[in-house]
DNA sequence: GTCTATAGCATGATAGAC
DNA sequence: GTCTATCATGCTATAGAC
């Protein structure tokens, strides 16, 4: 998680170089913004005993569902007795809270970072749309995780959940509109633009299997989607990015 | 589902019209294509408990997941007891199958009913993401709940759920490469153009609490799809059907 | 901190009356 | 066909030894 200005456009090596998205690092976050949830004082015990939940969860509940995973499985997948999880968390839902809000955090941070400072609409467009596609690959397990469960959650995790939706569909809208008034796009709907950018853009991660089976690579779909953007916005300039 | 020829361009109401998606038609094609799963002998009173059942499974797996729905609460939901509902049904799973299933069978029939006959790309296309965004708005419940419980099926079901998504994505696909051939078409990647299709066509449905709130009508979200598709595949001509 | 053992309860499915 | 009553199982969460 670097906050060095953003780079001109990513290959996705360089993406991994230049954010700390390592999975100690980001169990070490959580476990400081978490103080009350998680009950074990040594740091190092507790990064390791969450980084080992988190991933046993998210393994279980990407294949059967949260409600589906039983304790007693997670425990086994964990490597922990039932005691040493509930030292951890104090109930089922504590888990989500945690696995969402750190992949909240992570999203607003990387999109924030990698569009700072670019003012060009089109290169604005580009870097929003290339470091949430790699975000996504990097994270792939979090974000699926979040998008499946989101709807079962308590009222005021859900809301977390949309409202992140929301922030970073509000992202490429407004880059939209800027690219509009600037001329430099073609008037369309940017609402319904940055919605459907969306929906491209959580597909890459929704259904990684079939993509692999293709063969397709996250920087082909990112060059395809980028492409498709800019014929829909009218715009001429080239994509600088490699298309593999 | 009339096997009536293809209609020039749709709106929702003439789409409507043309098909019959009423629950009692698709409980009774439901109740004829299952007799060794439902046990109850007058079609009437098999047909009506089949509405009941499977219109409480979709409102109660949609909002809190088909895992987390228990039979009981199915039972109140649906108005019957807990051996009134298990003379429908031999166990919880099948009542996934019940419901995909017919889901598949609808999605094959309309959208080869609507495209059948065309020939000109254009219009081929137009009128597969059209009936294809119309079937999917007139049984969302049902559309909503194959997307996000496929994977946690069976293999043999979710087998089925990766087939029908294959099946249409690549008759989107086919009738890109087609319009490539015939020199209609930018030279696209057709697989990832169709693959980004599916993914803007399934966002309608999964989303639709977002579309409605900002008050995207049907077939307005239809009209930008069109227009996004023509802009990449430098297609010139305008869309025919109305852009409300 | 981590373990084993268990309390207390809800679940999926069935049996048998009507 | 539909009901009520019941079974065995598996669940979340906790208590208490180490």
């Amino acid at each position: 998680m670097s906050n060095s200005p953003a780079p001109d456009i990513l290959d996705f090596e360089r993406f991994m170089a230049a954010v700390d998205l390592s999975q100690t690092e980001i169990c070490r976050a959580l476990y400081h913004a978490n103080p009350q949830t998680i009950r074990i004082k040594k740091e190092r015990v507790a990064v390791r005993n969450l980084a080992r939940v988190i991933d046993a969860t998210l393994r279980l509940a990407n294949r059967r569902g949260f409600a589906a995973m039983s304790m007693r499985a997670l425990c086994r997948e964990a490597g922990l007795s039932m005691g040493g999880l509930y030292a951890m968390i104090q109930n089922k839902d504590d888990l989500v809270g945690l696995i969402q809000s750190h992949g909240f955090m992570l999203t607003r941070q990387i999109l924030g970072d990698f569009t700072h400072g670019i003012t060009e609409p089109l290169a604005r467009l580009d870097a929003a749309v290339t470091s949430h596609l790699f975000l996504t690959e990097a994270m792939r397990p979090w974000f699926y995780f979040s998008y499946m469960e989101a709807r079962h959650l308590p009222a005021a995790h859900r809301a977390d959940a949309v409202a992140i939706e929301r922030e970073t569909e509000d992202l490429f809208h407004d880059i939209i509109i800027d690219g509009i008034h600037a001329g430099q796009f073609a008037p369309v709907d940017a609402r319904l633009t940055a919605s459907m950018t969306k929906a491209m853009l959580q597909d890459w991660y929704l259904k990684r299997g079939k993509y692999r089976a293709q063969n397709t690579s996250v920087s082909r779909y990112g060059a395809h989607l980028r492409a498709l953007l800019r014929a829909h916005l009218g715009v001429e300039i080239p994509d600088q990015a490699t298309d593999r």
